[in-house]
DNA sequence: CTGTTAGCGCATTCAA
DNA sequence: TTGAATGCGCTAACAG
């Protein structure tokens, strides 16, 4: 409710020059101790908070990050955003959101990124699923634009990079199945320009192949993140005749599970109990879906706030005032050298992704003995 | 790529003082028609974009507009967010991003709009559903503070506000199933304390009423919009004699509907053979489920982008480089007086929403004639 | 119509 | 250790 007090105000008040409050203020190690807690006193009474606008006119710094969002088209969005926005919340840093359409051309993805640099207005930059993008990001960052990206589908460059651990969410949901009893088990693959179709698959194989299983490119179906693709992928193994059908499904984004099992019903197919099905992502709708989806969870929120940690890290000034809840696989000591932007070895965080067990697999078939562990 | 030319490059290229670039730059009336041209072309070759930091300081005004969001718990914050974007992506303007966790208590809520009002940065404030903190809102609104705040879940107080048509949305929902031929229909009602849930309960009466139907209170179930409730719900009137129960259920959410779905299952029901299901808000996963749900789909693009469009406008600055595209509900008129703050009735823009037929309502039962106009 | 002069609120020199 | 002076990039008041 107070009007609004200046820098010019506080000091009036503690007594002192805005010299000594900026001084305080910044934490400068040179400033008498009382004179410091009487500022300090002021500041609190006062709620002052120091003018963005003007902290970074002066000191150059802005105090900005920006956040690169993918139109908002895919649903995990706000769960990263959520991570995003609570890692910022506990700093004096504010978020800027550039919104990406990715149903125009590419060409103006870059405007914006055009746009971020000559605004100048952010100190540094997230940016969430890039994709096409992502090489300019890249060049940002080394530009000079501290950056991080979440979960690239493109093939990683040389920048700091949070994600999941792809290959080994694929493992997972396929090993669940041949523990399961399956031996025929179809996946369906994303599309080849993303790197995480590739790493997901790649899972798929090892553990097809750890279980002396044969890989059969007959089981693989191929196309987009999205239904209309795992409707196509029914009909298409669906339509095979039954011996050579699977008789379970690894899909690589759950968007695609439902399409499988629409698909299902369609042909009397029921799941799980002639076809079980796994999904990737791990969407909310995805536990609401009858049957419910097996599928592997994607560390979305944690995604989201590691990447703004590191980015903060980066920015590499003393502004952690309240303490980050524990984040047990943040190293800071991997992050030395930051700040100064010569380190070497390009960052990369993989946060695990986990596997959540719902009905779409059913219990174990063909008297397999192996339990889960 | 080029540097970072500043206000001073870019007046030493034209020939002209700084001022006089600001005067073009911020389309000034005053200024010869050729020097203009001149600035111009070299703003353009440069590409230059003046620094919203600067652009603040000097003139009290940020350029620059916050948006208050609900912790993104909420599926269909992400289109909302979508139209908010496209909106504040055709102006100068850009888009702060304020998370509101609605996991804490509210007072932390207050504290991040005190934390908005200390910082000064934004010259304007979209609150997507504020909820509790919507009275707050309205006195930042009051205080100086330009802002709009879309669907409320709270009465609505004197501020802008973007909404949809909840009470028509409910009798459009209520209308086709008693079209359908149901006369026992059922209506799970959301929280007391959300406007809208009275709205499309008054929706669905309206519609019984017309039709010349009972309300029967034991045919209303009220709790939270999410799926819990509706499994709950679907306990309720599963569990009554069949005599009694309804053959048809309006709830006032997909994830209420959701929760039915899975509950029918257990009891044996069929959606729709037994009963229909209506929903709203029109979820994509709602696309999905099994079966596919008829719901009311609320305008959730729409309300970000004229919500934001209402806030601009009350900016009152002339913006607006590039036009934006029609929106047909959009009246200018109304709008004037604005910008002064001296308008009299509280602006409510009102986005109708559209009943989307699929599958869980089945076909027309009882013979019934209606035939859908 | 246009150039000059002051600041916006703060950080960062310089002296003291 | 602290205060005074200078300037960040831009807008706004004032002259001319």
């Amino acid at each position: 409710m107070a009007g609004k007090p200046t820098i010019n105000d506080i000091a009036r008040m503690a007594g002192v020059s805005k010299a000594t409050v900026s001084r305080v203020l910044n934490h400068k190690p040179d400033v008498d101790p009382a004179t410091r807690e009487r500022v300090m006193r002021i500041v609190e009474e006062q709620s002052f908070v120091p003018s963005i606008t003007a902290t970074g006119l002066a000191g150059g710094q802005s105090r900005l990050i920006g956040a690169l969002v993918p139109a908002f088209t895919w649903p995990f969005i706000t769960d990263i955003m959520r991570g995003v926005a609570e890692a910022v919340s506990l700093t004096p840093y504010e978020l800027i959101l550039y919104s990406i359409n990715d149903s125009r051309r590419s060409d103006d993805n870059i405007d914006i990124l055009d746009h971020i640099l000559a605004t100048k207005l952010t100190s540094g930059l997230l940016a969430i699923m890039p994709g096409q993008p992502s090489k300019y990001v890249t060049r940002l960052h080394k530009y000079g634009l501290p950056s991080v990206i979440i979960d690239d589908q493109d093939k990683p460059g040389d920048i700091p990079w949070v994600g999941t651990d792809n290959k080994h969410g694929g493992y997972m949901a396929t090993k669940h199945l041949i523990e399961l009893g399956h031996r025929r088990i179809a996946h369906i693959h994303g599309l080849q320009r993303y790197l995480c179709s590739h790493e997901r698959y790649q899972g798929y194989c090892q553990a097809m192949q750890e279980a002396g299983l044969p890989l059969d490119p007959q089981l693989v179906f191929e196309g987009e993140f999205i239904q209309p693709t795992g409707r196509a992928a029914g009909h298409y193994f669906f339509s095979m005749p039954p011996e050579q059908r699977p008789t379970a499904i690894f899909a690589s984004a759950d968007l695609m599970a439902y399409g499988v099992m629409a698909v299902a019903e369609e042909y009397g197919i029921q799941i799980p109990r002639d076809v079980a099905l796994v999904g990737f992502d791990g969407l909310d709708s995805s536990a609401h879906v009858r049957p419910a989806l097996t599928t592997v969870q994607q560390p979305f929120y944690e995604m989201g706030r590691r990447a703004t940690e590191l980015l903060l890290s980066m920015l590499d000034k003393p502004h952690f005032a309240r303490k980050l809840p524990d984040s047990p696989a943040f190293q800071p000591t991997s992050l030395n050298g930051f700040g100064n932007n010569n380190y070497q070895e390009p960052i990369r965080i993989h946060i695990p992704s986990t596997l959540i067990v719902r009905e779409s697999c059913g219990s174990p078939r063909h008297l397999s003995l192996s339990t889960p562990d």
